[in-house]
DNA sequence: GCTCGGCCCTGCCCCAGGGGCAAGGTCAAG
DNA sequence: CTTGACCTTGCCCCTGGGGCAGGGCCGAGC
């Protein structure tokens, strides 16, 4: 039995790993030798470990770090497999976005970069001050459109017992636009009756982040566009478009950006217009 | 004009990227303020390099390593969308080998990993020394089949000037089985006539990492696997099952890897077997 | 026993692409 | 003039190792 162990030069050619690596994974508790000399440190490693070791190559050549690697490991066959798949559901969904980006991009730099921005006609409207409950969530772009479906629908069920929607739902970005990073977004429905949805909200308690505030009056530069036009990465050609026409009219943004959905999205086809994309200016 | 200029902060708000981020492409020369206090070293931005910044900030959602960037940023328009092309198209290159081999992988950890290798019927067989013709390259995974055919291809068409293939062709693997990483590997076709295929060589010169040597004659632990299985993750299985195979009748490996093609590739169907995976053992 | 070459050990610095924090300088509004 | 917000540089941190230095271990040959 003795025989059969491994210095870590021969088991790293074995496994197709870096002695460097093993140490690492050693440190981390990921792959332990099965024997340490005492007083030479040296590692000693049986052969039968040669099979969690490629397999933590394999798993490391889908770039899953060290850390979920360790998850799958500590799993049994197949929760082992579920991590797995559901890392690479992960790495797909960020592959996807990224490749609606990168083609976004690749028709952006290619020369249509100037003419862009003329396709969006950009108007400015004075909107009162309004009571609105809202939601709010940290979230990522690829949640976002779920979550404005789910969101404003609870609102507009709520807004039912608080007088009824008075105006076009919005939802407002007060970070990001709407990018990978999870800017607090907040989803607004205006409302008559400033009493019951103070109360409405009090029920709610603060537990799903819900309030109610006066949206005050503003003058927004906004630009409608399609349905098909709401989604990423399309839509930030409408968000540039406006800031573009606004730093040359002079004006200066007075206020996080906001969407306000006008029309009812179920019935819209793809060419309909049904968002505003808008700033608030001074 | 000095007006609107904007500070560090204020330009990180409008690009949404850090200001930290914003000092790094400062440094790198990939985003340069249009103007530094000399005395504070204060960094100031014109409003309308927020459009450059936000350029930047969408590579960078891609995993654009920011030496790219800074190229496709030098790049005039087409040229631009060309190198944000190339690069994504790495990217989706990388992703699908990832993408087989998570669904190995899959497979693999939802249990049928015991059994997996019951299914490889492994044999011995003594192969005589031969002289071959060959060539060598540092290769990828994802080119390897690729350039096996045209390898493979090269070298036959050289036997039949050096007394004609006298046996199948084999590729060998002289450092990683067929990983991510480019373990030189080196086709062979044996040949019978050895100073025919020495002048063969000495006319191609070393350019095409050309050669000729004597396989010495080894004992080969194979199993036979289909067209279907000659492929990315799957096969890894194969010389899995050898090995495994190998530790259990005590054998030690003698030399590196190698798949014997002994069959006529393009006549073949997925399912007829037409490689041999084979370690030579002692 | 002695040495030599080949492994092996730990520890340190390096890469990208920043995040976070500290110490100190600047700027504008009250 | 003060105060607080903002800015500067510089240092350490993260992951997953690569590379190198300085020193220890081991087996083979002499």
């Amino acid at each position: 039995m003795d025989d059969d162990l491994l210095t870590i030069g021969a088991f790293a050619a074995r496994a197709r790993l870096s002695a460097k690596a093993l140490r690492l994974y050693d440190r981390l508790g990921l792959l332990s030798p099965a024997q340490v000399d005492d007083s030479s440190g040296y590692r000693y490693y049986r052969a039968d470990q040669v099979e969690r070791a490629r397999l933590v190559a394999l798993l490391r050549q889908l770039d899953m770090p060290l850390t979920r690697i360790a998850e799958v490991l500590g799993a049994e066959g197949p929760e082992a497999a579920d991590r797995l798949a559901a890392y690479w559901a992960d790495v797909e969904r960020r592959v996807a976005g990224q490749r609606t980006l990168a083609e976004y991009l690749r028709g952006r730099l290619s020369g249509r970069s100037s003419e862009m921005y003329e396709k969006f006609v950009i108007e400015t409207v004075d909107v009162p001050a309004q009571v609105v409950i809202t939601e709010s969530r940290h979230t990522l772009a690829d949640e976002l459109p779920t979550w404005i479906g789910a969101s404003l629908g609870r609102l507009e069920a709520a807004a039912r017992e608080c007088g009824g929607p008075t105006g076009a739902p919005f939802v407002v970005y007060h970070s990001e636009v709407s990018m990978e990073s999870d800017g607090p977004a907040e989803s607004c429905v205006p409302v008559a009756d400033e009493a019951a949805a103070r109360k409405w909200a009090a029920e709610r308690g603060p537990s799903r982040q819900t309030a109610v505030r006066v949206d005050p009056a503003a003058r927004l530069a906004y630009t409608r566009i399609t349905k098909a036009q709401v989604a990423h990465p399309q839509i930030l050609a409408a968000f540039e478009a406006v800031e573009q026409w606004m730093a040359g009219q002079g004006l200066e943004m007075a206020g996080p950006c906001r969407e306000i959905y006008f029309a009812d999205w179920d019935a819209a086809g793809p060419q309909d217009p049904v968002c505003d994309v808008a700033f608030p200016v001074k």
